[in-house]
DNA sequence: GCTGCTTAGTTCACCGTTTGAAAGAAGGGT
DNA sequence: ACCCTTCTTTCAAACGGTGAACTAAGCAGC
């Protein structure tokens, strides 16, 4: 029931942010698009976007020629207006990316780690944000903010469980904000992932969606009405720990017949071996090794793993009827870009029809890299949603 | 990305919205909660409520002392000020209900109907509307609207397909609404029910949750964020078709191991066939016999339909992540009377430690009978959303 | 009954916001 | 040079929320 009051105030802030949010998704836009997009009379436009203008957020771009009349003049967020850096907290890596409001990155810096400590990766983290502040040029005080994607799960900013890094309860967004002035956001990796392909990959368009991840483990990113579900308590999205084979394989989680133990690199390369496969080196390779392999085994559990994902994607596409499902992850592209077509037909066996003949089903198209670009839209979306209004840190 | 322009009329009615609604679902308030909760100033609230209540929206019901100040005049909408009606289109009889804004049942009207056509089902609802508005005593004028709740998809109030009734693509509002005045809403069953339990039963305050449905189908309705969640195309929340036995039995809908087929009364008492049970009689009583049967493979059934169950309970809670799961549906009752601590422990084996610890696991408070109820709701919601501005209609 | 105290609710001048109408600006055509 | 079209800005008017001052309504003590 959550309902708010709204004030005269709030009336600008919000026609604000409606009009920086259509020229920052729906690429350049003259005055006269807005008033059309956004409902708003000519008058209001004209004024809050010489606001914008006057504050250094939005800027013209060139003008179009319209009908036989005055031409349109484009504007467009300001791509120099203000930085962001996202930074990616992985198992085997802390990277740290600059970009500018455009999204284009100005500078990138990595550091390996293995089982970290939460100190140590905020030291990275830290390190990484100077760095790449300093390689790229940019003024601290231009920086809007730092978005961090951590590999768990994610409550108000603080980092509450993360198996993979043994963490529990970690306090992260705090313990950066010591150390910089920076605004700092933190989400969940998944999620991140998720959040950039809805805005510049396979997302792009949708408002009800899901990215599914399927890598060495399984995951998933909700999307509803347009924006990212988190759930009670921001641990939505727990896919991959569906029940699908009931009384099944033995999953990592302690349950039996998740999907993961079924399509997670992991389990598909363990049910290989108990078949009488043979497959050496990493986990990566293996896999791919699998996928071209043509022995009688690997083709049985490639068609068994496409069954059981299928039979997963189903079951997302009948409970949420989502309009697109974004398969993603590095296990999840290189089964993609062989077998789409038959994971599309086997949803079709296992899913209800009407949701079935309004889903998509496509690739991800920005590959595992993008985790840190879906951290730095943190601070833009807080931008979008604020209407350009910065906070004022002295630094 | 769905942001809509805010103009000073919108502020009002917004404004209006948020203190009609607070008083409606928080019980009689005074002018002084109303600030607090609203965070509107005293001065608005009082302008606000006085509009209200020169309206007839809102009415003084008695005042509660404060400490040693000015008591404070308690504040309600008036029960009487509208009234609205709730249809409910079974597969077996079509029953219509009024009632006061307090959801007081003031008149019922039932038609026993057989596998119906939509022109008939139009023709019993308008019927019972005329008859429950005739015994009622209440003037056509005063009726806020009706809503009718169907066993199928909706989409923008058409039905768009149900199988148990055999429609497809019946645009039922618009043939209502040729033969009444009075606005007309059309929603799935489920759902409504749904929204009946998130109301006045056992959802009561929670934002994020899931009402189960357990009969001799299975279904459930979603709610994200304090309202109904319904997917990209109205159909999310198909819950009995996940695939939770992959290449289980063989359910109606056509596809193998879905839940459906093992915990629907149909597929349970199926399954107890097939382990040598007995049963007789029509569906609930063979379904209550089995449940009250102490014979071994009764005891083994049951067992296993309340794992299975805990299962499909514990893909939601891995999901979508809700606070609280409402179980309902009359097989599910008579499950959950019996058994609910064992569900509850048995979800615990299936789901993630984090979202299981989160999640509270209920049963329905208003049996099967709220489905008019949650229906009549409606037409309420849109009251509420339009802050009391009632549609000014000849009649 | 009067006074003082406390809390609840109302009134009013003021500020900020959107808006329609009118005016202005920028191009093309003749 | 003039008109036409289209985009953009200016301006007075209307409207809504707010803080501050004010009124209302109870209680307690004397």
């Amino acid at each position: 029931m959550e309902v708010r009051r709204t004030t005269v105030r709030d009336m600008r802030r919000s026609n604000r942010s409606v009009i920086l949010t259509s020229i920052y998704r729906e690429g350049p836009l003259s005055r006269q698009e807005l008033t059309v997009r956004t409902s708003l009379s000519a008058a209001s436009v004209s004024n809050l976007v010489s606001e914008l203008i006057a504050e250094g957020v939005v800027e013209e771009a060139g003008s179009v020629e319209s009908e036989g009349g005055r031409p349109r003049v484009l504007l467009r967020v300001s791509p120099t207006f203000r930085y962001v850096v996202g930074a990616e907290v992985g198992e085997t890596r802390v990277r740290v990316e600059l970009f500018d409001l455009a999204m284009n990155v100005l500078a990138r810096h990595d550091h390996p780690i293995s089982t970290p400590t939460p100190a140590e990766v905020v030291k990275h983290v830290l390190e990484g944000l100077s760095a790449v502040v300093a390689t790229s040029g940019v003024q601290p005080s231009e920086v809007l903010g730092l978005g961090v994607a951590v590999a768990g799960v994610v409550e108000d900013n603080a980092v509450v469980d993360a198996q993979t890094l043994g963490w529990e309860a970690v306090p992260l967004a705090e313990m950066l904000a010591e150390g910089t002035d920076i605004p700092v956001h933190v989400d969940n990796g998944a999620n991140m992932l998720g959040q950039a392909e809805m805005w510049f990959g396979a997302g792009r368009g949708a408002t009800d969606a899901v990215v599914a991840l399927v890598g060495s483990g399984v995951g998933s990113a909700l999307v509803a009405g347009g924006s990212s579900y988190r759930g009670a308590r921001s641990s939505a999205g727990e896919w991959g720990h569906m029940t699908i084979v009931y009384g099944g394989r033995q999953c990592r989680c302690g349950g039996l017949g998740c999907l993961e133990a079924y399509v997670g690199a992991e389990g598909v390369l363990d049910r290989y071996r108990q078949a009488g496969g043979v497959v050496e080196g990493d986990e990566e390779t293996a896999f791919v090794e699998l996928l071209n392999s043509s022995s009688e085994p690997a083709a049985t559990i490639i068609a068994d793993t496409i069954g059981y994902l299928a039979a997963g994607f189903a079951n997302l596409v009948n409970l949420v009827n989502p309009e697109r499902i974004v398969l993603g992850g590095w296990a999840g592209l290189l089964l993609g870009e062989r077998y789409l077509d038959d994971l599309r037909t086997e949803v079709g066996k296992h899913a209800l029809r009407r949701p079935y003949a309004q889903v998509s089903i496509v690739l991800c198209e920005l590959g595992r890299d993008a985790v840190a670009l879906g951290a730095a839209t943190l601070p833009v979306v807080r931008l979008l949603r604020d209407g350009g209004a910065v906070p004022n840190r002295t630094s």
